[in-house]
DNA sequence: AATCGCACCAACCGCTGCCCA
DNA sequence: ATGGGCAGCGGTTGGTGCGAT
């Protein structure tokens, strides 16, 4: 119906963000919380969409976020789920609390597409020297594979884990420097932007941290605010924490943290109680809302011990539908 | 050195669903 | 029951940088 695009009004400003812009953003999510969008751009005098303050901050300015490449175990977890999911970006950046939804839309789009397809192609032809096809496969045969698939994606995440919580914190949050370098790992910080960004996020951080000194704040914003600051002076390499502090629970805002996450992906049981027929997708909603991620039913299939042994024979499938 | 094409990613657009009056 | 307002989501686009020619 002709509803007026939201943010279809004059003088509303858009493009990239300036680093003054999220300084007042940020500073004025650690006073109120996220939420009430629609009152940020009146109360903050950002000349943006309130939609545009949600984007800004959900994407790029909230804590917890992972900036840097994708490590291989949430490469295969992200493939996996979006077998499992399809498109559904959200549903799968719930399993991967660090990351957003556009950025796994994103990397799935400039990566895992052709990297997928890539395989695909190469599996097609091994497939014309004899294997049966893809759509020859029955449909048990084919959760079979995907379960292998996953089971094996959880072998590469405990793995990684048995190196070390640390090691693996380590990895999963590596190269944590502020710039993503999935494939572009030496693109120094010296690109016209990323440079004048990096620069100004910079003097963010510092301002952050004479504000933070300050001004006092209610206690659930001020557990915000520091993990806020550590984000962002983490984004802009900044960061002069201790490492101990760099593989702390970086919990906040209601995200799960990370070795909570995996914690609970790896000690899973199956017995976890949010089991039930509607728990199926009860992870759709970002976890930035509120609640730790639940165990779902999918976790359950995903991660459930049973599954998959024994059916290592039946590796490398590749997933349809790519 | 200049140009072109590609890759990447932040941000935008438009739709959907939920909530509330 | 209904309609408006808002948040959330997925698809798409535009700007920027880099590498190849």
């Amino acid at each position: 119906m002709g509803r007026p695009p939201y943010c279809d009004k004059g003088g509303v400003k858009k493009g990239p963000w300036t680093p003054e812009e999220d300084l007042i953003l940020v500073s004025y999510i650690q006073e109120h919380g996220p939420g009430n969008w629609k009152a940020v751009p009146t109360n903050t005098g950002l000349m943006r969409c309130s939609k545009s303050c949600r984007l800004r901050w959900t994407n790029y300015l909230r804590p917890g976020i992972k900036r840097g490449s994708f490590t291989e175990p949430e490469e295969k977890l992200i493939i996996h789920l979006q077998a499992l999911l399809g498109n559904r970006w959200a549903a799968i950046a719930s399993y991967l609390p660090e990351r957003t939804d556009n950025d796994i839309k994103n990397y799935w789009n400039t990566h895992l597409k052709k990297k997928l397809k890539k395989l695909q192609s190469s599996n097609d032809s091994s497939m014309s020297r004899g294997l049966s096809s893809n759509q020859s496969i029955s449909k048990g045969q084919w959760e079979r594979r995907l379960q292998t698939d996953i089971h094996m994606a959880k072998q590469a995440l405990r793995e990684a884990l048995s190196l070390g919580e640390t090691n693996l914190l380590t990895e999963l949050m590596k190269p944590s420097n502020g710039s993503y370098s999935s494939t572009r790992p030496s693109q120094p910080a010296t690109s016209s932007s990323a440079t004048t960004y990096a620069s100004s996020t910079e003097n963010i951080s510092r301002l952050l941290e004479g504000w933070m000194k300050n001004t006092p704040k209610p206690r659930a914003a001020q557990a915000n605010s520091e993990s806020t600051q550590h984000s962002i002076s983490k984004a802009v390499g900044t960061d002069s924490s201790s490492s101990e502090e760099e593989t702390a629970s970086v919990a906040n805002n209601g995200r799960t943290a990370v070795p909570n996450l995996f914690e609970s992906l790896l000690n899973f049981d199956s017995s976890t109680p949010e089991l039930s027929e509607t728990s199926l997708f009860q992870c759709e909603s970002r976890p930035s809302s509120e609640a730790q991620v639940p165990l779902s039913l999918l976790e359950t299939w995903l991660l459930d011990e049973g599954f998959g042994q024994g059916e290592m024979e039946l590796i490398d499938m590749p997933l349809g539908e790519f």
